[in-house]
DNA sequence: CCGACCGTGGAGGTCAAGATCGGTGTCCAA
DNA sequence: TTGGACACCGATCTTGACCTCCACGGTCGG
């Protein structure tokens, strides 16, 4: 009996245990949030010491931010293969609303990383959270100049309205009607919402003075 | 000349000497955050000693707490009185879109604490969020099943997606457009964009338009 | 005129949490 | 089998921030 490959404290390869060390700190992470969060908490939660997350991660923001990304980089997987998966515009809000419903919906809870970081004043979770924000709004605010004339600016702003709508209601969803209401209802509701407002706007927008 | 009222640091009345310590309170919180914000930071910045701090309010949270409910009252305040100010739902949805830009372009920047506090995991902060949150997505939701016949649970969803809306698009507005979209076209543009989806559900009034 | 009092200011205690060092057990190779 | 080296763990250090104690100055009553 020298093998001990199947005990889960043993000694594993050095990517398995960094992806051991991520899935306990995202854990974590999202149950409490970044700063309530312990390096202690994420150690036990991972069953190894702390010195072999610092083997691991350089500080406990290292390890964050790259819960983040890939948190970020899961969000944007989701939507993007919606919006490729057809030329519709109407079918490609509604991929993207029904993304952001599937993406809160993840049991490993990424989008807490994303939407409702309390690290959000550091610089660099800032920048990340903007920029993929950003990515969301101009993906929209395409969908948008296609179908009516309003100017880069003008459907940038909608575009991050409908990023909100779609993020805000997704939590609230997922928080207090998700038993009352299905996930693909719910998006739809809310892909109805912003496709009726959008397709609402005329295709010549006059600048009113 | 024997009174030196003029004089910032002397003597102050109890409710002015706490009214100056809020107003230091808040700029720090709103430029830094909670956790980066330190007790002597306020203190320093209020020109008042720590323990004056402290005999005003029993800890940093409870400082927090003051300025968060006065933050969330000011919001409720602005919507309020658009609500109140006429019966035609349309111009609702305007006054409340108009509310939420005019409440992230206050200088004092108390939308910090309200829509970006990094303090979102302590109970009392969450609970008076979510509480604040919820009033505007029943007032909005409200709104809605007077002009569609859809459920409450799914006219709520929609009242928290308008409310997404008008939160994240008001945010996007200061940070990022500000100099090229003026507020009042910024908000008419997300009110519209708003109106035209709620308008749009079946069972609504015919638009006026 | 003088003494007592009250509030201010800066220095310090405590504690939690992030970031590391000696000891140890295990595995591999000759 | 056995020696060596590597990777892991318990215990520790330090920093930083929230929260209170000693000396000082101004004011009011006798």
């Amino acid at each position: 009996m020298t093998r001990t490959d199947s005990k889960p404290s043993g000694r594993l390869p050095k990517s398995e245990r960094r992806a051991q060390v991520l899935a306990a700190a995202q854990e974590v992470f999202v149950a409490a949030g970044y700063h309530a969060a312990g390096m202690d908490d994420i150690a036990e939660r991972a069953g190894v010491s702390k010195p072999v997350l610092y083997q691991h991660f350089s500080s406990k923001l290292d390890l964050y931010l790259a819960l983040l990304d890939a948190g970020i980089e899961e969000l944007h997987a989701g939507y993007a293969a919606g919006l490729r998966s057809t030329s519709d515009n109407k079918v490609r809000v509604q991929r993207t609303v029904q993304a952001y419903f599937a993406f809160v919906e993840d049991p490993q809870g990424a989008f807490r990383l994303v939407f409702e970081s309390d690290l959000i004043n550091e610089a660099a979770v800032r920048e990340r959270v903007d920029r993929a924000d950003l990515a969301v709004a101009q993906a929209i605010a395409h969908v948008i100049t296609e179908d009516t004339g309003l100017s880069p600016q003008q459907a940038l702003l909608l575009g991050s309205g409908m990023l909100g709508m779609s993020q805000v209601a997704a939590r609230r969803w997922l928080r207090h009607a998700r038993t009352e209401i299905s996930r693909e209802e719910a998006a739809e509701l809310i892909a109805s919402l912003g496709w009726r407002g959008i397709s609402g706007f005329p295709l010549s927008h006059p600048p009113e003075d």
